[in-house]
DNA sequence: CCGTAGGCTAAGCAAGACTTATGGTCGCCG
DNA sequence: CGGCGACCATAAGTCTTGCTTAGCCTACGG
């Protein structure tokens, strides 16, 4: 009969306080999208939960009982709480952004654009992870991500930023020994090769060569595409890597095209996020200012784009 | 996405709760006596509609977000709040019975016995209500009534306290003179009969008369019985009434029987309460009270009871 | 290395919640 | 004073929601 420990029904709960506090039930079916019926219905499921009465009714109109006011009252202030704490979460929820981005993006394109985004948005503080582990964006460790990839992520809303290109990049010193390293993928080492070898077997491929490089024609094997670069900037070879993401250091000319050719992998690089978040301020608004970015750097890069092969 | 101003699923948010507050779906699970499979999907659903994760999920363990603790705060307090406001109103209900009695029995048998009950169980104000009206026992105003009748009334509870029974009753000076006035329903008066003329068409019906006493033979029609027997105190006629209801103007000999005959309608009195009520304890404390007092009276009055004819 | 614990997912099911329809009562208004 | 509208109660039928079962996966621990 009465509650020890367990609560009645919730939904009756919220019927009887929406009735209580607009004093009807017709009104407080309208406040609850729903029928007059349905709210009687629950209220008196909740007075047999209980076992005693929680209105008076008369022929027009309920009034409340004693202990109708006590609860009443209660599931008032109740359900103001939580109500209120929902607000007060998501507000916290959307004040941080926690992203993990492939570090070749992040560390090379992102990072120095970010202080753009926290000078238009303040409110939202940002955490980057540069890890390069795929991380789950599901279990609420991460907001979002940006992945390389084809664009399909099951259960993902994604956005397209970047092309995945590629093509040899070098010290300006370098550029015309790097001409004779890169007539042949067979030929002799002459400057030795840095970055991933899949992209130089697909960039020699463009060019017309069946056959990638051989083995003894790379250097020292970096974890990292932007240490390879920053290798090839400091004269220590050829890197292969996107003249999108390194940009920066094409325009100031510490390093130049080794060759005109473009290559592709078909790949992109792509902001996701989960689609059950797709309505949250802070994605969308991070999303809209990444997207904005990313389409000034296609424009830049647009030369390069446009020659890339597969 | 958000909660503007209405509340995600209450049921989800109590899923939520209990597993915020043990830290664990499984524990959450059997605390609410349900499956770990269901308190996972309500965690979901609940995170889908507020678009922000609650839980951090790692291999074997749960942990709350920022957001996630905000709510777990305020949930467990607007449950715990809830909770005891049940427990109050529940309190507050109990504290008070109020009962509609029919006036005849209510003024004559039980107001005077209540003084014992109050003895017993002082935690308990009666409210006695002898309007005469039958009240509706289930819009809240009264708990419970003592009704006249064959014990039907759908669900209702109906504890039978005494026969409805009725004999010629009158003060002691007038028993001779009362004894040729009910030799015959049809002869010309001698002392008026006082109370209901079915009653007295049905005492003398048990007697072997047909007809029920000519109109000329009643005196001043009373609203209500007990006034009746007031009359007859005062020596003003012969009053039909409950020998178990007057025993104290029996057992004192202000009233004495006018004739041995009992009559009986067949019905008796009830003590009724919602069905739905039944575990209330304040009823189960009354209507166990009310029935030891009824017991006593029947005890008391057997004699008459079994002299009782339809 | 396997057993156990904890959580996730999918699919089917059942109870509860909701709707529609109807009836009754009261109060208002012409 | 009778018709109408507002309001609540009730019944029956439908459908959503929440729950269960079953199976999978991962991490931890003996």
């Amino acid at each position: 009969m009465v509650a020890e420990d367990k609560l009645p029904s919730l939904s009756s709960i919220r019927a009887f306080e929406a009735a209580a506090r607009v004093g009807s039930f017709a009104q407080a079916a309208a406040e609850l999208g729903t029928t007059a019926a349905s709210v009687s219905y629950h209220v008196r499921q909740l007075e047999q939960q209980l076992g005693m009465p929680l209105f008076h009714r008369h022929a027009q109109r309920v009034e409340l009982t004693q202990g109708g006011a006590v609860i009443a009252r209660e599931a008032m202030n109740a359900f103001a709480a939580l109500r209120a704490s929902f607000v007060r979460a998501v507000e916290v929820d959307e004040s941080r952004l926690a992203l993990t981005t492939l570090p070749s993006f992040g560390t090379s394109w992102l990072t120095p654009l970010l202080g753009g985004f926290r000078a238009k948005h303040p409110a939202i503080a940002l955490r980057i992870d540069v890890s390069g582990d795929a991380e789950d964006l599901n279990d609420g460790r991460f907001d979002a991500a940006i992945r390389n990839g084809l664009g399909r992520w099951p259960g993902m809303r994604a956005v397209k930023l970047l092309p995945s290109i590629f093509m040899p990049l070098c010290s300006p010193k370098l550029k015309s020994a790097a001409a004779a390293a890169l007539a042949n993928p067979r030929k002799a080492p002459e400057v030795p090769l840095l970055g991933r070898p899949d992209w130089w077997t697909m960039w020699f491929r463009a060019r017309g060569f069946s056959a990638g490089p051989s083995r003894d024609k790379f250097g020292t094997s970096l974890a990292h595409e932007y240490l390879d670069i920053a290798a090839a900037v400091a004269g220590q070879g050829i890197a292969i890597g996107s003249p999108l993401l390194f940009r920066a250091e094409l325009d100031s000319g510490r390093l130049v095209p080794a060759h005109d050719t473009v290559g592709t992998d078909d790949r992109a690089f792509w902001f996701i996020y989960p689609a059950a978040r797709q309505h949250s301020r802070k994605l969308k608004l991070f999303g809209q200012w990444i997207e904005d970015e990313a389409a000034k750097a296609r424009a830049a890069g647009a030369g390069f784009i446009r020659r890339a092969r597969g």
